[in-house]
DNA sequence: TTTGATGCAAAGACTTTGCATGCTT
DNA sequence: AAGCATGCAAAGTCTTTGCATCAAA
C-alpha cells in the first residue's frame, strides 16, 4: 500500500500513529469492522488508543472519502466501516454481519444501473447523487 | 384501506387502538416517518401514548412484515419506518430525510437487476436473500 | 509556533427492557 | 381467565463533545 503519509496528505489530514494504524487495519480486512472492532484489534500496538479517537478518526476518513459507512442494515447495531469506497454490493446478516459480494458478481450487477436513469433521479428530483448503495438483507440459510 | 383490525390478524397481531393509529399514521404518509415522528403525531389523537409503546410496535410491524427499516444511510441519526415494504429505491439526503424515488425510475430500476443474478449470490454465498434495499446517498441540489 | 489530534470522561441520542397495570381475545 | 400490550422509568448501546495536553506541520 503506498505510505499512508502521502494518503492523509492528499486528502488534507494529518498523519499520525492512530491514524496511520487505524487505516492499514481497515484496509486490510474485508469485514466492515465496528469502531469497537477497530479499536480492539488496534489497540494492542497501540496502547493507550482511545476509542473516541477511532470514532473521530473513521469520521475524519469518511469525510475525506477514505471510507464509507454502512449502515447496520436491519439489526439496529453499530455502524461499520469500510476501506474499499467502490466496491458497493453488501449483503447483511441478520446477526448483524456484513460480507461483500464477490467482485465478479458484483460488477455485473452495478453495471445493470444505468447512468441515465440516475441522471434522470438527480434531475427530477433535483438532488446530486454521491453513491449508490445497494444491499441485500439476507439469511444464512 | 383495510380494517387493520384484519390486517393484524391475518399477521397474528393483537388489534389495540395505539397499534391502528399507527399504522394508520405510517401507511398514510409517504415521509419514512421517525419513531419520534410518528409518536408526535399520533400522540395528538392517542393521549397518554408512550415512545417505547411506538418503538415496540414498529418493531412487531417490522417482525411480521408490516413495515420496513431503513437505516439511517449515512448520517447517524434514528432509524426510519415505511409501511410500503415493496417499493425500494431510496435516495437519502444528507439531512437525514429519505425520499422515494418516483414509481417509474424507480420500477425500471428494479426490473433490471437481474434475478440470475441474485440467485447466484444465493447459492455461491449460502444466504437466503429477503429484501434488496438500494439507496442513492444524495445532497440537496 | 500554530493548528489540529488525542485521551479521558461526561454528555447525548436513540432504543430496549422490567414490571405493574390494563385491555384483547 | 389467560396472555399479550401498554406506560413509565430506568438501563443499555452507540456515538459525540469539551477540554486540557500533546504532536505534526
Amino acid at each position: 500500500m503506498a505510505d499512508t503519509r502521502d494518503i492523509f496528505a492528499s486528502h488534507g489530514l494529518r498523519c499520525t500513529r492512530q491514524r496511520d494504524q487505524l487505516y492499514r487495519a481497515l484496509a486490510a480486512t474485508r469485514s466492515h469492522p465496528t469502531a469497537e472492532e477497530l479499536y480492539e484489534s488496534v489497540r494492542r500496538d497501540c496502547p493507550g488508543l482511545s476509542l473516541a479517537t477511532v470514532y473521530n478518526t473513521l469520521d475524519a476518513f469518511c469525510r475525506v472519502g477514505l471510507c464509507i459507512r454502512l449502515p447496520s442494515a436491519t439489526a439496529s447495531g453499530p455502524c461499520r466501516f469500510d476501506a474499499e469506497t467502490e466496491r458497493r454490493v453488501h449483503v447483511a446478516l441478520d446477526d448483524g454481519r456484513v460480507l461483500d459480494a464477490p467482485m465478479d458478481v458484483s460488477n455485473r450487477i452495478l453495471a445493470g444501473l444505468a447512468d441515465e436513469d440516475i441522471r434522470e433521479l438527480e434531475r427530477r428530483m433535483g438532488v446530486s447523487i454521491t453513491r449508490v448503495q445497494l444491499q441485500m438483507v439476507a439469511a444464512k440459510a
